[in-house]
RNA sequence: GGCCUGUUGGUGAAGCGGUUAACACGUCGCCCUCUCAAGGCGAUAUUCAUGGGUCCAAGUCCCAUACAGGUCACCA
C-alpha cells in the first residue's frame, strides 16, 4: 500500500503497464523468422561500425523471413546532436538500406524514437515501484563520490549495492516526504541478485558465458525522466518483440543487469547476439575502429574516393561470415542476398580492418561490370567530386566506353579499376586537355639509341585500318628492320646483336602515347586515340626526348 | 584492481581430438605475353603466445603465466 502511494507520488500521470502489454502484442510470424533491430544513438551520420553491426541485423531478419526495425536511442540529452536522426536516415537511404519499420516509415510497434516513449517506460518504472522492486534515491554527486573514495579505499567492489545502496532500504514515508520537500532523486532498481551467483550467458556468437549475478542498484530512470540504456533496452526489446538483440560485444559485460531486468519486469528474455568490433591497428596496438580518428570509418571516405556501395557491403559481408568470401568466389554470378549468414561464422574477436583488401574486392567487383555502367557512374561522381574530368566526358559517352572497354568482355577481365577516380588515372592520357596541362610529359624518358625511327613507323606502316593481328604482324616487321628482336628466346640468347626486344620497340610507342610503359592493350589504345592526333603527339614525343 | 573475452604465416582468417594446418589479401620467383593488370605454376607457419597437464593421439580439452581488447556513470 505504501509503495503504491509513493509511485503514485513519482509517476501520477502514466498509464498501466498492462495497457502497453495489449498494445504491442507478440508478433505473428513463422517458425524461427528473427525480430531484430539496429539501435545507434543520433550521431548524425553512419560509420563502418554501424554499418557493419546493422548489416548483421539485416541479413539474419531477412533472411529468415522476419522483421528488421532502427530504433533511435536517444535517452542522452546531453549528447544530443543537432540533425542527429535525420543524419543517420539519411546515410542509411543513400546506401539504400532499409529497414521495416523505423522512425520515418512508422510501424505497430513505435514510437521508434526512444525519448518518444517516455510514458513508457516510466508507466514499467512505476509498475517496479509498486512492487517495491525499484526505489528513488537521493543521493548527491559528492556522496556517490565519497562512496565510491570509501570503496577504493577499502579495496571493495566499487558501485551502488548492498549495505553500501543507503537508500534502498529508507522507510517509504521518508522517501514520500523528501520527494514532497522537492528533494532531487533518480529511479533505482533493487537489485535481487547476489555477486556470488554465477548466470551465464548463451550468446549466439560467442558461445556460453559465465559471470556473476548482477547484485548492483543501477539507475533505470535519469534526473530527467529518461530511462538508462539498460532499462530502455529492456522495456523496448521487449515490448517490440526483439527475438534476437545484436549489438556490439562492449555490452557483454553488462547482460548480467540486462538479464536480471528482463526477470524484474516479467519479460521473456530474448537471444543475444554480440558482435566484435572492427579493430584498426595503431603502430603496434590495435583499437576499435574509431568514427573520429580514422578517415576509413566515414562512409564519405569511399564516396570521395569513389568506392562503390556495394564494395563496402561486400567487404562487410566478407568480414562479417568467414565463408562468405569461398563462397563468392565459387558463386560469382549470385549476390550477398543469395547467401545464408550465419552465426557460428561470425568473428568471435574483433576483425582488423584492411583497406587493401577492400579496394581488392572493388577491383573484382569493378571487372564485372560493363563499360556502360562505369561511364555513367564515373559521370555522376566526377561531377559531384572532379568538374573538369566530367566537362570532358559528359558529351562523348563512347570515347570513355571504348576505352573501357579494353580487355573488358573477355572470361578474365581487366582488374586493373578500383573506384570511379581511378577511370581517369588509368586513361588521363587520352585526353588532350589533360595531357597538355602536364608541365614535361616525358622528362623522364630516356634512349639509349636514337629514336627517330618511330617517325617512319607511324607514317609509313601504321594503317589505322589493320585489324590487330595485321598490326602486329607489321609492328614486328618494322621493328626487326630497324634493329630488334622479334623473338624473345633469340634476344636472350645473344642481346648484343640488337637495338633491343620486341617489347623494348613497343614501350617506345607506348610511353609516346601514355608517358608509361604501364597500360591496357596497345592496339586498342592506338586506335582509338586516330592517327591524326598520334602524329601530333609523336612531335611533341620527339621534341622532348631528344632534348 | 574486479569481471569478461581473445592470442593460428607479413595481414585477415578456416579449423570443433587423428588434415600435407584450408582459403583470401600481400610479398617473391618462374611461365605466358607488346607493357601492365589478369591468368597459370611455385615459394612464403616443421607449427598454432609461453609453460605444464589429460589422452594411444592436442592448434583443438584442462590449469597456470604473458600479452592484447572490452567493461566497471544519472553515456549509449
Amino acid at each position: 500500500m505504501e509503495y503504491k502511494e509513493l509511485a503514485d507520488l513519482i509517476f501520477p500521470n502514466v498509464k498501466d503497464a498492462s495497457y502497453y502489454e495489449e498494445k504491442y502484442p507478440e508478433r505473428d510470424l513463422k517458425e524461427g523468422a528473427m525480430v531484430t533491430r539496429f539501435a545507434p544513438s543520433p550521431t548524425g551520420f553512419v560509420h563502418m561500425g554501424s554499418l557493419y553491426t546493422s548489416f548483421s541485423a539485416i541479413t539474419l531478419a531477412r533472411q529468415s523471413g522476419g522483421v528488421v526495425y532502427l530504433r533511435i536511442e536517444d535517452t542522452d540529452q546531453k549528447r544530443e546532436v543537432e540533425n542527429g536522426v535525420e543524419g543517420i536516415i539519411n546515410d542509411f537511404n543513400n546506401l539504400k538500406i532499409y529497414f521495416d519499420e523505423g522512425p520515418t516509415q512508422g510501424g505497430n510497434y513505435g514510437p521508434y524514437i526512444q525519448s518518444e516513449r517516455r510514458d513508457i517506460y516510466q508507466s514499467f518504472a512505476k509498475k517496479l515501484l509498486e512492487e517495491g522492486k525499484a526505489y528513488p534515491c537521493f543521493a548527491t554527486e559528492e556522496e556517490l563520490k565519497n562512496l565510491r573514495e570509501m570503496q577504493e579505499l577499502n579495496k571493495e567492489r566499487i558501485g551502488y549495492y548492498g549495505s553500501w545502496a543507503k537508500y534502498r532500504n529508507l522507510p517509504v514515508e521518508e522517501a514520500i516526504n523528501k520527494i514532497k520537500n522537492g528533494e532531487d532523486y533518480i529511479i533505482r532498481l533493487k537489485s535481487p541478485g547476489d555477486f556470488n551467483n554465477k548466470i551465464i550467458l548463451d550468446d549466439c556468437i560467442k558461445g556460453k558465458i559465465e559471470m556473476p549475478e548482477n547484485d548492483m542498484d543501477i539507475v533505470i530512470i535519469k534526473s530527467d525522466g529518461l530511462p538508462t540504456y539498460h532499462f530502455a533496452h529492456a522495456v523496448d526489446d521487449h515490448l517490440m518483440r526483439t527475438t534476437h538483440v545484436i549489438r556490439g560485444d562492449e555490452w557483454v559485460s553488462s547482460y548480467p543487469i540486462h538479464k536480471q531486468l528482463f526477470e524484474v519486469l516479467g519479460f521473456r528474455e530474448p537471444k543475444y547476439a554480440h558482435i566484435a568490433p572492427l579493430t584498426i591497428k595503431e603502430g603496434t596496438t590495435i583499437r576499435k575502429l574509431s568514427k573520429r580518428k580514422d578517415k576509413e570509418s566515414a562512409i564519405s571516405f569511399y564516396n570521395k574516393i569513389g568506392v562503390p556501395d556495394e564494395v563496402i557491403k561486400l567487404y562487410i559481408a566478407t568480414i562479417n561470415n568467414s565463408s562468405f568470401e569461398e563462397w563468392y568466389i565459387a558463386n560469382p554470378d549470385k549476390t550477398i542476398d543469395d547467401y545464408e549468414f550465419t552465426f557460428d561464422k561470425m568473428p568471435i574477436g574483433g576483425s582488423l580492418f584492411d583497406l587493401d583488401k577492400l579496394m581488392s574486392i572493388s577491383k573484382v567487383y569493378f571487372s564485372k561490370l560493363t563499360a556502360q555502367d562505369i561511364y555513367k557512374r564515373t559521370l555522376e561522381y566526377s561531377k559531384e567530386y572532379d568538374q573538369e574530368f566530367y566537362e570532358l566526358i559528359k558529351d562523348d559517352s563512347n570515347y570513355l566506353t571504348s576505352l573501357l572497354n579494353i580487355e573488358r568482355n573477355i572470361e578474365r577481365p581487366r582488374m586493373d579499376i578500383g573506384s570511379y577516380s581511378d577511370v581517369k588515372k588509368e586513361f588521363w592520357y587520352m585526353f588532350d586537355t589533360l595531357f597538355t596541362k602536364v608541365d614535361k610529359p616525358y622528362q623522364d624518358v630516356s634512349y639509349p639509341y636514337d629514336i627517330t625511327f618511330i617517325r617512319d613507323y607511324f607514317t609509313k606502316v601504321y594503317n589505322e585500318e589493320d585489324n590487330e593481328e595485321e598490326w602486329f604482324n607489321k609492328v614486328k616487321d618494322f621493328a626487326s628492320s630497324v634493329g630488334f628482336a622479334i623473338n624473345r628466346k633469340e634476344y636472350k640468347e645473344d642481346p648484343t646483336k640488337f637495338l633491343g626486344n620486341i617489347a623494348d620497340f613497343c614501350s617506345i610507342i607506348r610511353v609516346m602515347l601514355t608517358t608509361s610503359n604501364m597500360s591496357p592493350n596497345m592496339y586498342d589504345l592506338l586506335k582509338i586515340y586516330g592517327k591524326d592526333k598520334l602524329l601530333q603527339r609523336l612531335d611533341i614525343f620527339l621534341k622532348d626526348v631528344n632534348n
